[in-house]
DNA sequence: GTGAAAGCGCTAACAC
DNA sequence: GTGTTAGCGCTTTCAC
């Protein structure tokens, strides 16, 4: 069994209550009682226990990450490990540990939560994903347990710290520049409809759309399961209509890949025939063929920020609940291309 | 606060070390009263505070998760997510939790692993990646608390549980396929030679190359940084050789995507004059162009045994070390074709 | 079958 | 400045 701080304070010849304020490097502690319990620490290989302490003072010093059922396919998405990268990396500046849920189904991940939650086992959640109606979400607002979400939350906006993009902004964005270098049938494809980044997208594509006072057929609205099986569906789909688009807003890399694959599979090419525009900016968007013009959301900042205002929040109740949106930038490389007018 | 074991003794007129019976449902507690605390903890919304369990059974239901310093760009390859599926799932199962370490940096991570052990955070460890040589490994032999290794161990193989995949068999296997549809000039191209997984593959296609009798110049083996411009480095070495190579053997699929766009870049196609054979069968590899041919290494499997290992070996530390070798396939697709005689 | 009591390792009043 | 002591919420002997 490792040593305990009774086997510091008896080897330094303090109490161990001394031990334990030279732990907390108290002010109090003259240095030389300080340098004296240190070196009986050094000697007696002593780390402090975790758990003793977490019951002590009912506080774990770990957040939970919640990611969204492996039965969904996003979590293939290399977006995952890179917003873990950024809740780590703040998390580790802070000494905070991460704990994470994969739960196989939405039920498993329910009960991974009430267990992070109703066991002290951390101090606060991230949620990864936000779709409309989530049990977790909702329970956690019961709960009133310090939660914050990367994305936006289909209610109670207000009330719950979330960080996110301004998607509807940026997908606005991307839909302008279509119908700026000429695109006048632009298809959007989307991920689950019940994700609120979906909606957020579609929502600045429609506006866009209007604005410009071009045709939205809700044929061109395509919500797919993601990637692979849904890049090739979206494709088919779009284009076998009787005008099929010549421009397309894909709600994510993955699935932009998926698309032009298909495009290639069925004798068209991006750019020539078909302009893409997306988002995520995944490293993978600069080693497609062609290089993806795509939305930079800085996945990794995302998850700093959640992290931040998560810790904020777990150690002071009272914080209000904030929104934080990470600015984005359009990254245009070659999948977009002006329309040929001679056509 | 939440309910604590007292509240609900009182509240079903029991001890509360009866209540802590019927928790763990010993089977020594009638019928009757079992009956009558579960009514009283649910009445008031109990759950066990996991922190006063595991200080007082002193273990945590916990495993730790150590990816690689995500400095190593590795870390953005869908790899993790997968493995981490696996590990979720089993653990789950047994309802143990993850802990996972992100560091920055290797030294962030070795604190990090510090914490876990020393700290009583979590009764074993998975390793994510293997190295030769690498501090973690060591420190956790030397505390010999549980741990494996997904991958080979560098050193103590025959003392240190891991699973892997025949990394050498499945490299000669891909080579020799290349060999066998007329490729002379065969070129490896693997990632830090520091990894085992790397080591592993590149004997294998040594082997190969040797039994063949062909031609193995230095040139024509590569070790470079992940992907994009790993990729990119790759080829422009490989293929401003004075006999560039006509197959590849490729440590990982995201590389492999790399080279298919770098080879494009500088005019040369995949299959036609190049061929390429990969590693990982991420989901990617079906939808590059053209599709991989791959071997499958079955990473979610990957994952569950490891848990599996790892809480056998938690739960009794005279568990011995084991190897697990998870088979994996050769996923034949477009990206090698049969060499042109007559060129 | 159930209860009383000690203790897991630490922190935080409260003393002095 | 430092020591004493009473918990934090649970498990686990040892009684009966």
């Amino acid at each position: 069994m490792a040593s305990t701080i009774k086997d510091v304070a008896k080897k330094a010849g303090v109490a161990p209550s001394t031990v334990s304020r030279v732990i907390a490097d108290n002010s109090r502690i003259s240095l030389s009682t300080k340098k004296r319990v240190r070196k009986a620490m050094k000697q007696l290989g002593y780390h402090p226990n975790i758990n003793a302490r977490n019951l002590a003072v009912r506080s774990t010093q770990a957040i939970g990450v919640v990611m969204p059922s492996s039965a969904d396919t996003a979590l293939q998405n290399p977006f995952f490990p890179e917003v873990l990268r950024g809740i780590g990396s703040f998390a580790h500046e802070t000494e905070y540990s991460l704990y994470v849920s994969t739960g196989g189904d939405d039920d498993d991940i329910f009960e991974e939560v009430q267990r992070m939650v109703h066991g002290n086992r951390v101090d606060g959640i991230i949620l990864l994903y936000s779709r409309i109606s989530d049990s977790v979400q909702q329970f956690l607002m019961e709960e009133e347990f310090p939660f914050v979400i990367i994305g936006k939350p289909s209610e109670q906006e207000n009330e719950i710290t979330h960080v996110d993009n301004d998607n509807y902004k940026a997908s606005l964005e991307l839909t302008n520049h279509l119908i700026d270098i000429g695109h006048q049938n632009i298809a959007f494809i989307g991920g689950s409809d019940e994700l609120t980044v979906t909606i957020d997208r579609l929502q600045g594509y429609r506006q866009a759309i209007q604005e410009a006072g071009l045709p939205l057929p809700e044929e061109y609205i395509v919500h797919v399961e993601f990637l692979k099986s849904g890049g090739r569906e979206a494709v088919e789909q779009l284009f076998s209509l009787q005008t099929p688009p010549t421009g397309l807003v894909v709600a994510d890399d993955l699935m932009s890949l998926g698309v032009i694959n298909m495009l290639e599979e069925i004798g068209l090419n991006c750019p020539e025939d078909v302009s893409i525009t997306s988002f995520n900016n995944l490293y993978l968007a600069e080693i497609t063929t062609p290089p993806l013009t795509t939305v930079d959301i800085q996945i990794y900042m995302l998850g700093v920020h959640a992290a931040r205002c998560l810790i904020e929040k777990a150690q002071n109740k009272d914080e209000p609940a904030k929104r934080i949106i990470v600015p984005h930038e359009v990254k245009y490389r070659q999948s977009t291309k002006e329309i040929d007018p001679t056509k």
